[in-house]
DNA sequence: AGCACGCCGACT
DNA sequence: GTCGGCGTGCTC
C-alpha cells in the first residue's frame, strides 16, 4: 500500500470581518487530519479560537516556521463549499468591495456559524436481536410481541407506532429493558415532501419557444453560453424554463432558478414541487432557520438538484451546475441592499463561467443596460414576440386625467375606467386596480403655510394611513398620530393630499356599492400567509376587484381578469433618477400584461397626467423595442449608463458637520488625483460632493460623492475612488462610508 | 473583530 | 495606593 502524501499547509480565510485580516492565514495541517479545500476548520488565532474556511492546501509555505501554528480540528466531515464557490467568493472580494470573510458568510446559511442548528430528530426504535430471539425474550406479553413484529421491516418512529399501537412508548421501554430493542434519535427532514412523479405535462411549444429551447440546449451541451430571453407577457417563458430544467436533470446536472423576492410565493413553491418533486429545493425568506438549513443540506448532499430562490440562491451548493435561470431579469431585488452589495446576476454570470453552466436571463421588459449588452453580443438574444395559443395582447387606452378634471370629472376614476368597470362587474368578470403608492394619502399638508408633516428622524413627508389615523414614515417605519394643527404654523387647515391604495379602496366602495374588493399591498400582506389568502380569495371569485401596488404586477396569473386599471400611471415618472422612465415603462407593461391571460381578451386603462410621455405611450403599445431605441438615445445624450458608470459613495453619521467635511475632503483628494493629468481628467464626467436627496435617515445625516465616469477604461479610476474612500474612512470617526456602483436608487 | 498591553484620573 | 477608562497593536 502506498502512503498518500499529506499536504502540509493550509491557507485559511478566517471568519473575521475586518479589512486588516482580509488575507489568507497559513497553518500546519496535523498528520492525522484529512483536509480538503472548502472545509470549515477551527484555528488558534492570537489568544483565541476562530473558525475559517480552507481556501487552498499546499506542500510549501512562505511564513516563518516559528510563527506557524496547527489547525485544531475540522468542523465538518466534508467540504462545505465547492471549489467553484470558493472561486466565486474570491470574485466577490474583488468586485463587491467586501472582505473574503464577508463573501463566504453570504454564501452559507447563517445558522451554520451560530452552531445552534441541530438536525431535527424523533425517537425511533429498532430491533437489536433477530426477531425470533426477541419474541422469545418478550415471552407471553402480547403487546410486546405485536410491537416487535412491526419492527421486522426496519426501524419505526415512535410517534408513528403510537397510531397503530396506542401506548407504544411504554411497551418499547419495557422491551428496551430486556435488551431486545433500542431507542435512538432518527434524523427527519423538517419539511415533508411527497414523492411526486416528474410530470412532463403535455407541453406543445410554439415555434418561438422551440427555437429558444433549441438554442439553449445546444449551449448546455457545450457547457457555456449566456442568453437573454425577451418574451412578451404571456409568451410562455416559464414553460421554456421547465423544459430546459428537465433536460439538464436528464443529463445528470443541476439547475438554479432565481426569481424576484416578491414572486417567491408558496404557490410558486408548490408548483415547482409538483413538477420536480423531491429534487426541488425552495429557498425563501419565509423559512425558519431550521427549514432553511435543511433545504440547504438537501442541495449540498445532492438530494435536491433544482433550486428555486431569491437572489441569495445564486450561492446554492448545487453540484455539477448545468443551467442558471434568472427570471424577470430587470427586477431590482437581484441587487443586495445590504453589505456585501452584490449583484446576483453578475455573480450568476461568473458562477456559470466557473461551472461551465449556461446562463439564461428572461424578461418581458429587459433592463436597458442589459439589452444594450445583448445587442453588443455579450448575451445571445432570444425573442418570443407572441403570446401562446395565439392570444392577443391586451388592448390599451390612455386617458388624460388633466382633461377629465377640466371636463368636470374630479373622481379618481376616469369616465372610461368607470364604464369599463361597470361592464366587467355586470358581466361577472374580474378587474385589477393598480396604484404605485400604499397608504391612504400621499402626505398631510397645511393649506396655510404649505408645510407637510415630516418624519422626526428622516427628511421625508410621512404617509397618512386611515387605519388608526396614523402617519407612517415609509423609510424608517416611525409612526405618529394625525396632528390636529400644523406643527409648523399652528393652523387648523391641515388635511391629507394625494391618494394611496387605501383611499382607492374606500372610493371604489363608495362609487361601486355592492361590489366586493380586496386590497393587496405591504400593509395587508405583512405575512406570507396573508398574501396567499388574498390571492386565494381573489382567484376563487370571492371578490371581483383587487386593488394593489406593484406586487400585483409581478408574474401572477389571473385567468379571469379582463380589465386592468393603472390609476396613476406616471406617479413614478418624476423621481430624481435617470431610470425613472425605464421603471415606469416596465411597471406599466407588466401591469398591462396581467390582462387577458385566459380565454377572454383583456383591456387596460392607463390613467395618466402625462399621456404624451414616450414611456407611457410605448408601454400602451407594449412595444419594448421602440422604448429601448428612444431610451438608449436619451442615455447617450445625457451621458447615463450604459455610456457611463456611476459610483456613489454615501457617507452617513450623527454629526452633520463631520459627514459633510469627510465628503468634501474625499472629493478634494480625488480631484487632486484626477486633475493631476489631462488623461485622467478626461475620464470624468462629474465628480462632486453633495447632500444626499434623502438628507437624513434614521437620525443620521447623509452626504454623497457622485462620480460619473466614461464606461471605457473606468476600472483604474473606480479602484482609486474605492481605495481613497477606504483610506479616509479609516481615519474618520463617526462616519460610515458605503460604496455603490451604478446604484439602483438615488435616495 | 477581539483581546491584550499600557498609561492617566477618581475611589473604597 | 489600585480600579478602570479606552487608545493602539497584533493575530499564520
Amino acid at each position: 500500500m502506498t502512503e498518500e502524501r499529506q499536504p502540509l499547509y493550509a491557507r485559511v480565510a478566517v471568519d473575521l470581518a475586518n479589512r486588516e485580516l482580509d488575507r489568507p492565514f497559513s497553518y500546519r495541517v496535523p498528520q492525522d487530519l484529512r483536509l480538503l479545500p472548502g472545509m470549515r476548520v477551527f484555528l488558534p488565532f492570537g489568544r483565541r479560537e476562530v473558525s475559517g474556511i480552507v481556501m487552498e492546501l499546499s506542500e510549501s509555505c512562505e511564513i516563518e516556521p516559528e510563527k506557524l501554528r496547527d489547525v485544531l480540528r475540522a468542523a465538518d466531515e466534508f467540504p462545505i463549499l465547492a471549489p467553484e464557490l470558493l472561486a466565486l467568493a474570491a470574485f466577490m472580494q474583488r468586485s463587491c468591495d467586501c472582505t473574503l470573510a464577508q463573501a463566504l458568510r453570504a454564501m452559507l446559511p447563517a445558522q451554520l456559524r451560530s452552531n445552534k442548528i441541530r438536525p431535527l430528530t424523533r425517537l425511533a426504535v429498532r430491533l437489536v436481536l433477530p426477531l425470533d430471539e426477541a419474541l422469545k425474550a418478550a415471552g407471553r406479553a402480547k403487546r410486546q410481541q405485536e410491537l416487535l413484529r412491526l419492527l421486522e421491516g426496519g426501524p419505526r418512529r415512535l410517534s408513528l407506532l403510537e397510531e397503530t399501537l396506542p401506548g407504544a412508548q411504554a411497551v418499547a421501554r419495557a422491551l428496551e429493558k430486556k435488551g431486545t430493542i433500542e431507542l435512538f434519535a432518527e434524523e427527519v427532514p423538517r419539511i415533508p415532501y411527497k414523492n411526486l412523479e416528474i410530470s412532463a405535462g403535455d407541453f406543445l411549444p410554439t415555434a418561438h419557444q422551440a427555437q429558444a429551447i433549441a438554442a439553449v440546449s445546444r449551449a448546455m451541451a457545450q457547457k457555456g453560453g449566456s442568453f437573454l430571453l425577451h418574451g412578451v407577457t404571456g409568451s410562455g417563458k416559464t414553460e421554456v424554463y421547465m423544459h430546459l430544467i428537465r433536460r439538464v436533470l436528464e443529463g445528470g446536472r443541476g439547475a438554479i432558478v432565481l426569481v424576484p423576492e416578491i414572486a417567491l410565493t408558496p404557490q410558486m413553491a408548490s408548483w415547482f414541487r409538483a413538477r420536480f418533486g423531491d429534487t426541488a429545493a425552495i429557498l425563501h425568506s419565509g423559512l425558519s432557520d431550521g427549514e432553511r438549513f435543511d433545504e440547504w443540506s438537501r442541495v449540498r448532499e445532492g438530494r435536491a438538484r433544482v433550486v428555486v430562490g431569491a437572489r441569495s440562491a445564486v450561492f446554492a451548493p448545487v453540484e455539477n451546475l448545468g443551467l442558471l435561470i434568472v427570471d424577470e431579469e430587470h427586477e431590482g431585488s437581484y441587487r443586495s441592499d445590504t453589505h456585501p452589495r452584490y449583484d446576483a446576476i453578475e455573480l450568476a454570470k461568473e458562477r456559470c463561467r466557473l461551472a461551465g453552466a449556461t446562463l439564461l436571463l428572461g424578461s418581458a421588459t429587459p433592463s436597458v443596460e442589459r439589452f444594450a449588452r445583448a445587442l453588443r453580443g455579450e448575451y445571445e438574444l432570444l425573442e418570443m414576440p407572441r403570446r401562446v395559443e395565439g392570444r392577443p395582447m391586451a388592448e390599451v387606452s390612455v386617458v388624460d386625467m388633466r382633461a377629465e378634471l377640466i371636463q368636470g370629472n374630479p373622481s379618481i376614476f376616469s369616465r372610461e375606467l368607470r364604464q369599463r368597470l361597470e361592464e366587467t362587474l355586470h358581466e361577472g368578470g374580474q378587474a385589477l386596480l393598480f396604484l404605485n403608492r400604499r397608504g391612504y394619502a400621499g402626505f398631510i399638508k397645511c393649506r396655510a403655510c404649505g408645510a407637510s408633516v415630516k418624519c422626526a428622524h428622516c427628511d421625508v413627508s410621512m404617509t397618512y394611513h386611515r387605519q388608526g389615523e396614523r402617519l407612517v414614515c415609509h423609510y424608517c417605519g416611525a409612526e405618529r398620530g394625525r396632528p390636529a394643527i400644523c406643527p409648523a404654523c399652528g393652523s387648523a387647515m391641515i388635511k391629507p393630499f394625494g391618494i394611496g391604495t387605501q383611499k382607492v379602496e374606500e372610493l371604489f366602495q363608495s362609487e361601486f356599492p355592492g361590489a366586493a374588493c380586496l386590497r393587496m399591498d405591504a400593509d395587508t400582506v405583512k405575512t406570507k400567509d396573508a398574501l396567499v389568502e388574498i390571492l386565494r380569495r381573489f382567484r376563487s371569485g370571492e371578490a371581483q376587484v383587487l386593488i394593489g401596488t406593484q406586487m400585483l404586477a409581478k408574474g401572477h396569473d389571473f385567468p379571469k381578469v379582463t380589465l386592468v386599471g393603472a390609476m396613476a400611471a406616471d406617479l413614478s415618472l418624476n423621481l430624481p433618477d435617470f431610470r425613472s422612465e425605464e421603471r415606469t415603462f416596465q411597471l406599466l407593461t407588466q401591469v398591462a400584461g396581467r390582462a387577458g391571460r385566459g380565454e377572454a381578451p383583456g383591456h387596460v386603462v392607463v390613467q395618466s397626467y402625462e399621456p404624451g410621455h414616450y414611456a407611457v405611450q410605448m408601454a400602451a403599445k407594449q412595444d419594448y423595442r421602440a422604448f429601448f431605441e428612444h431610451e438608449i438615445k436619451r442615455r447617450r445624450h445625457g451621458l447615463y449608463p450604459p455610456y457611463t458608470k456611476l459610483l456613489r459613495v454615501l457617507l452617513a453619521g450623527a454629526v452633520e458637520g463631520d459627514v459633510r467635511a469627510a465628503c468634501e475632503e474625499l472629493a478634494q483628494r480625488l480631484k487632486d488625483w484626477f486633475w493631476a493629468s489631462d488623461e485622467r481628467r478626461k475620464r470624468i464626467v462629474q465628480l462632486r460632493p453633495m447632500a444626499a436627496p434623502l438628507g437624513r435617515l434614521r437620525d443620521e445625516f447623509r452626504w454623497q460623492l457622485f462620480a460619473k465616469l466614461y464606461s471605457a477604461q473606468s476600472e483604474e479610476s473606480l479602484e482609486k475612488i474605492a481605495c481613497e474612500a477606504r483610506a479616509l474612512e479609516a481615519e474618520t470617526k463617526g462616519v460610515r462610508f458605503d460604496l455603490e456602483l451604478n446604484p439602483s436608487s438615488f435616495l
